[in-house]
DNA sequence: TTGCTGAACAAGAATCATTCTTATATAGTA
DNA sequence: TACTATATAAGAATGATTCTTGTTCAGCAA
């Protein structure tokens, strides 16, 4: 069910990958559509298991080096984390994020008066800044629930 | 060369442990020193370094243990990170991280423009949010000279 | 002060995520 | 179609972290 947004992804896809001369493999358009079907923030090993019923004998050391690629190249954005695996972000687009210290739950949110944040003076000149977001970090709903249950 | 701010913090230190029911072993103390002791955002293994000296025959998996204790306790932030070894922040003011991509830097700054961010309304009354900060990522001046010299 | 008990600890094994090594395969090009 | 650099698979190796087990000790009570 690839619809027609997801046809004009693949072929912006396959033309960055030219520009930069890398290789446009089987594996990586693979890995590619897995994650702009991708509605959460996959580690590496979902992509990894969503990907291998098309693929049985791709190696995970694929889907890890790719990711990395994908994710320098800029095709996804590496969420930040807390120390659990890696977490990868399909939507490139300018959002933000809570984040639940219990579960690791990350629920995205678009909020204009966040969007609207400069990058302060002191990096402005001499770093290159890609991305600027706001972190929330406190304890979901669900985990709040649980606690009072208990 | 404990100053009088030290001395106070581990008074404090003592006080919250008794009063959650924790014991106040020599381990957890040294532990707690060499964190407020410390200006950058160590590894746990940094601080069971900074700590053998001290306690020669201290095991790695206590340091472990115990800066995730301290981390839900409040004492010390766990840092958003992006797949590396876990980093902990001993300031727990309101401050924000701009964070190099390339070689993991972390810097620390205050900008009372993002001090006044609010916590989104959808967020309020759910969720149980403990920190709202603002994280640029990008490549840090350092590395941005390295790639121009080479 | 001493003895008791649950909490904390040390040591090392085990696990999980990730990267490296090496030999093979293949995409893009001549 | 053949060539070459790039990419891949497989599995070993590494790094970070957690678990297991037996021992020790902090805090409390007698």
């Amino acid at each position: 069910m690839i619809s027609r947004t997801s046809k004009e992804l693949l072929e912006q896809f396959r033309a960055q990958c030219k520009a930069r001369g890398l290789s446009i493999t089987p594996q990586r358009t693979a890995i590619y559509e897995a994650l702009i079907s991708s509605q959460d923030h996959p580690r590496t090993e979902d992509i990894y298991n969503r990907v291998k019923a098309a693929f049985p004998d791709m190696s995970i050391d694929t889907v890890y080096r790719t990711l990395c690629l994908f994710a320098e190249i800029g095709f996804v954005h590496l969420v930040e984390g807390y120390g659990e695996a890696k977490r990868y972000d399909p939507d490139t687009e300018r959002h933000h994020h809570f984040r639940c210290m219990r579960c690791g739950r990350i629920l995205d949110f678009t909020e204009p008066r966040f969007d609207a944040l400069e990058v302060p003076e002191r990096f402005k000149h001499n770093c290159a800044v890609s991305n600027i977001k706001v972190v929330l970090e406190g304890v979901c709903d669900q985990c709040l629930q649980k606690t009072i249950e208990s």
